[in-house]
DNA sequence: GGAAGGGTTGTTAGCGCTAACAAGAGCGGG
DNA sequence: CCCGCTCTTGTTAGCGCTAACAACCCTTCC
């Protein structure tokens, strides 16, 4: 009698109790076919009394599999990554899998290799890096060899599949709108420049203008932020002749309608102005926010998916799975 | 030569090519103190030329100890939630600990004890719950014993220490600046009523009405999202006597002020709001909102603290470290 | 009746690591 | 000169699990 009383319960334990070996619990366990009924549920009953749980350490050392997915994100505390990651998170539970988080301050290639190396030596199956800057997007070419990865808004990312939302085709819809709504031109306060969702805004937005062959303003640039939508805000209040302004998020947007009011422009009377994202509290701003909604919980869904075809199959095609936007008119964007 | 080519060095091959035995290399990496200098680097460069690294599981297996602690959360697309998962994170990972999250669509008992379980099979070191309602709190009692644990938010636990922002005293703040402003009394649009946070702030409204000898409305319940304070809003615009509004949270007060704009109640002229959180965006509402500013970071930190020390010492003292909340004045109340 | 074959169970050998003990080297003191 | 000590290293025995193989049933068929 070697194992001490407090020890929580082990196979063998089980196996003792249901009077196998230790080998036809564990088959019980991983439903292998050729277990006879009453075998099974004589083992099934045992690991119930005994409140056995199996040690996942010893399965994972045997295995080499942990069951266990890596994601790699950037400030969590946005709703864009906060949203895609509950998504993978919900799809990757559904499908047995485990999530462990490593959530960057500040993305920079340094900082992604680390964190995937951290999650590769906890052992992660796979990994989904939502790398929506360019220089994370630069990481994915340091991955470990033979490591499974899925990249969520990550560019063109070498052989690493892709997840993402068209983040053009958005912006034009956006654009589009508005030039439908009698404007002639349309203005664009963007996101920060080495952002790819950034970029395809921007790209959506002129060619939305180019093709109605209307000339585009310079854009203003952004970081996201409330504040900095604030400071394009009264920088466009200054200009006599914006009628309407794409802003490359709701959250600048919430900004640029601060100081729009602020400056007594009233929107959208003198200026429309439409967003991207719909946040949850765009519907509730001074006006209602018409903005591009994202599907964040299929872009979670969509990478788990990949990921977990790449680690069946294993080959790693360049894949690219785009999930469409969708424009939600509300009342800050009006015929001119 | 059994070891096939594709498969990563292990500790045999480093100690092979040190010239050392596997168990050196061992106490290299656990810096053992007593290893020849000259070793240790002979050692390290083994390592390094063979782009080796330890197997956690075969690691975990035999310490009994995985390093990886588990976080329970609710609905992480929510602010409150995603930031201190986020000063978890950050604080787990700077003490060498690994962080794992379960994120729950719904918070019962049921739920929470699952994801615990979960948590345990996956042989979690630790578990950090953020239990925000009435009914999460009352599933830490069934723990598994001799599991570490904390609870975020979690009310009176049993003996499971708890990390929390002082409601009371917050809510405390926002009503007596209001009643300091010069109005009579403060009418409150509150969280679900199963929150313990809701309650909290409940708590220290009608303390702080009870302190100054006024009398306290009829609380509207909302269910802290922006449409449910969009409806506490319209019926508060019909209520004539009302100048003074605390909102339980940020993005219900959004809904507040939506509605009473919508009913041309005018903000702060004729009522003035406060609200809770000070979310990003806060500061951009019109008007700019007061409200109260919570440390989520701080609240992740300490509770990631004292699971460290309980993993450390054992006990499990019934502790209970309170953040204090600050309040952010700002242009959404003024003097009656 | 015996060979062949499938279903069910047990036995054995690791997975890669750490803990415990053992062993050898080097050194000072009686 | 040998004992006892410390410092350094090696050897051995598992941790709890699964994979591979072996062994034993019970059929079925010629």
């Amino acid at each position: 009698m070697r194992r001490t009383r407090d020890r929580p319960p082990v196979m063998a334990d089980v196996a003792r109790m249901a009077g196998v070996s230790h080998q036809t619990v564990s088959r019980v366990l991983n439903d292998h076919p050729n277990v006879r009924a009453e075998t099974r549920t004589r083992v099934m009953e045992a690991i119930d009394r005994l409140g056995y749980r199996r040690n996942l350490a010893a399965r994972t050392l045997v295995t080499r599999h942990s069951r266990m997915l890596g994601v790699v994100s950037f400030d969590t505390t946005l709703y864009g990554p906060a949203s895609t990651v509950y998504g993978i998170e919900q799809a990757a539970r559904a499908a047995g899998y485990f999530i462990s988080i490593v959530s960057l301050k500040s993305i920079d290639r340094a900082g992604v290799r680390d964190a995937i190396d951290y999650l590769a030596d906890h052992g992660a199956d796979g990994i989904v890096v939502v790398a929506p800057q360019r220089s994370a997007a630069a990481a994915l070419e340091d991955l470990p060899p033979g490591m499974p990865a899925v990249a969520v808004e990550g560019g063109h990312a070498g052989e690493v599949p892709v997840v993402c939302v068209d983040q053009f085709t958005g912006a034009r819809l956006a654009t589009e709108h508005l030039l439908a709504l009698g404007h002639r031109t349309v203005w664009h306060v963007s996101g920060p420049p080495d952002w790819l969702e950034a970029e395809g805004r921007v790209g959506g937005w002129r060619a939305a203008l180019a093709a109605a062959g209307r000339e585009a303003p310079e854009p203003l640039a952004g970081d996201w932020s409330p504040r900095s939508g604030y400071e394009a805000g009264r920088r466009l209040a200054r200009e006599p002749d914006v009628t309407a302004v794409f802003v490359a998020n709701d959250q600048m947007a919430l900004g640029v309608l601060r100081a729009l009011a602020e400056a007594g422009v009233r929107v959208p009377e003198r200026i429309s102005v439409v967003g991207f994202d719909d946040i949850p509290e765009s519907a509730y701003f001074s006006p209602p926010l018409t903005t591009v909604r994202q599907d964040f919980g299929a872009v979670g869904r969509h990478s788990i998916e990949l990921l977990l075809r790449q680690m069946a199959g294993g080959a790693r095609g360049g894949e690219r799975l785009v999930v469409p936007p969708e424009l939600v008119v509300r009342s800050s964007a009006v015929r001119r």
